[in-house]
DNA sequence: TCGCAATAGTTGACGGTGCAACTATTTGCG
DNA sequence: CGCAAATAGTTGCACCGTCAACTATTGCGA
């Protein structure tokens, strides 16, 4: 378990993590604010919902790939709906099930800033890293992701490379914080 | 400059970050949570504090370094004095300035979950990734947050919304989404 | 088939956070 | 020196997002 990371470090990546994420994520919403008086939280759920061929995607869904819960999905959806960029449909066979559809002026919309966007991106990581860099972390990205399944005590730390591909996402269960 | 990023790529990796961020947080607040009762965010105000030789910070520094606003920062504090864990003192030369510094309730309580909260955050990142993947990962996290100094170059923006400053990049600001 | 657990979504209550505006203090420049 | 600009912090206000509780629907095992 004696690795190029300290400790500490640790910790330390986190916080890296964070203002990476933080400083592209400001750049982003920046972008889209000024443009199209929209935050980066409702441009991915446009984005989710463009990606998908029917445009639209259920409830749940929408809030487990966009970190969010329930609740904050629900309210999310209420405020984009009332902007008038997504649509709330029924499901045709499970009545529990509310899809969220995106509208015309909101895939209008996605597609009119999407360029920027990508180009703000680029801006933020690809323009900053060399090739291998580029490869190092996303297959560093996909490995952290990668699901340990329960509280592993595995040492099957085997030495694995290659762009493993399987992606399956656990809930992350939110921090239950008060106060 | 082509890299090995395709153009969505970006948008991607933005969305691993995140992913990995938030997993890893969630886990430490959790941590917290059970032990101390206090969040994630807490502890970062916390641990920063005991950083610092003096275990004292003013406010400004905090909140740059933690990624909150001046205001947010404000409340934060507040809610934590409250709880006995820092407390508000003069800065001894600049009477603008108020230090926030940690207290032995607060100091004690770092060293007592420190131990945990580092397994943890191995847990997260260095148990998961080889020696030569950590190394890059540092190495690259560095380079992302290289500051390039003023961004964007295009000055199309000289449209209605007044004497916006010019930020540098520190702050992050927040959508400010109506509806 | 019945009944209970699981799943999907919403709402109430509330904590947390950001921006704009404001006060207090310090700095810089003529 | 004198005063405008910059810096530090707080507060008003509104918004965003979470948990707990609740309803509705579906799945599943005896």
């Amino acid at each position: 378990m004696d690795f190029d990371f300290e400790y500490d470090d640790s910790l330390a990546a986190l916080r890296a993590l964070a203002e990476v994420r933080h400083r592209i994520w400001a750049a982003l919403d920046r972008e889209l604010q000024t443009r199209e008086k929209i935050s980066m939280t409702w441009f991915e759920v446009l984005g989710s919902l463009l990606q998908n061929d029917e445009g639209a995607l259920p409830m749940h869904e929408l809030a487990s790939s966009l970190l969010s819960s329930p609740s904050g999905m629900t309210r999310l959806v209420d405020r984009i709906e009332r902007a008038g960029l997504v649509r709330r449909t029924a499901h045709p066979s499970d009545r529990r099930v509310t899809l969220v559809t995106i509208t015309e002026p909101g895939r209008a919309l996605v597609e009119r800033v999407m360029p920027e966007i990508k180009r703000v991106a680029v801006e933020g990581f690809a323009s900053r890293l060399s090739a291998k860099q580029a490869r190092d972390l996303r297959s560093i990205l996909e490995q952290l992701l990668q699901d340990t399944g329960g509280i592993d005590s595995d040492e099957t730390r085997a030495v694995e490379d290659g762009p493993t591909k399987r992606r399956k996402f656990a809930r992350s269960p939110r921090a239950a914080v008060r106060s």
